[in-house]
DNA sequence: ACTGATGCTTGAAGAGGTCAAGTGTCGTGT
DNA sequence: ACACGACACTTGACCTCTTCAAGCATCAGT
């Protein structure tokens, strides 16, 4: 494991970049995003945008849509479906009536908190150390 | 930075798992695995499936499905794909003739390579410290 | 050899995501 | 003030990926 002795930070940091990333793509951790949409009846992507979203700030939708690397039109179709289930609201800000800005109801706190919770909860083999 | 003195063991590494866990979400590596795919045109589940196979160590197609959580079909589907572009080749094991084998060609493992290469390259913020 | 179970494949259907066009609003030059 | 292009979001057609249900070939036990 890393025993080499690095010749550089660089290489340093790409050995302990390699491992850490080894260390979670064995820990299962990859798909533990999907697992926790499926438990919580969502899709990894509503997942990705709850999280990208934080109580009490209202984000434009472009915005959302750069930070998840996706087409607006997508990210127009998931913030419908997060408002069909009462998880975000729309609204408007008054500077520009041409942005419509998201933002978490409680529900959608909660349900984000829960989410993050899951997330954070399984470190598995790490309580093996 | 958890500075906080943990009770247990158990709460420590929940502590040093979270904070990994924003590391990383942070560091953009989340979506690196979808970068990587669109770079050399391919889907994030056959990049998964390149990652599961290792050089000349042919595995079941049922193997390779139950390791990347999906459907039977959907590996056979992966499966076909990769192998139109001659990445892996099918086989039989002698001893039953129902299971078909896949195994990277030789371009198939140069393209593994390269994937884990770029997966592991960037640690960004990690030259910081 | 017959029967049930297993492993993979095929085809139809569903969900998620991108591309192109449409609507309403803003900023700017005239 | 008004017309023009640019911008933000939405809508609809379309495509890919994934799953579900059925089918075929093979194996193991009786």
């Amino acid at each position: 494991m890393a025993s080499t002795r690095p010749a550089s930070k660089a290489t340093l940091a790409a050995d302990v970049w390699r491992d850490l990333f080894a260390f979670f793509w064995r820990s299962g951790s990859r798909n533990a995003m999907v697992l926790v949409s499926q438990e919580l009846g969502l899709t990894p992507g509503h997942v990705k945008a709850l999280l990208e979203l934080q109580p009490d700030q209202p984000r434009p939708t472009g915005a959302l849509a750069e930070a998840l690397h996706c087409d607006a039109s997508n990210a127009t179709w998931l913030v419908d479906r997060l408002e069909e289930g009462g998880l975000v609201e729309r609204g408007t800000v008054p500077t520009d009536r041409r942005v419509k800005t998201v933002v978490l109801t409680p529900l959608g706190a909660k349900t984000r908190a829960e989410v993050i919770d899951r997330l954070h909860e399984p470190p598995e083999d790490l309580l093996a150390l």
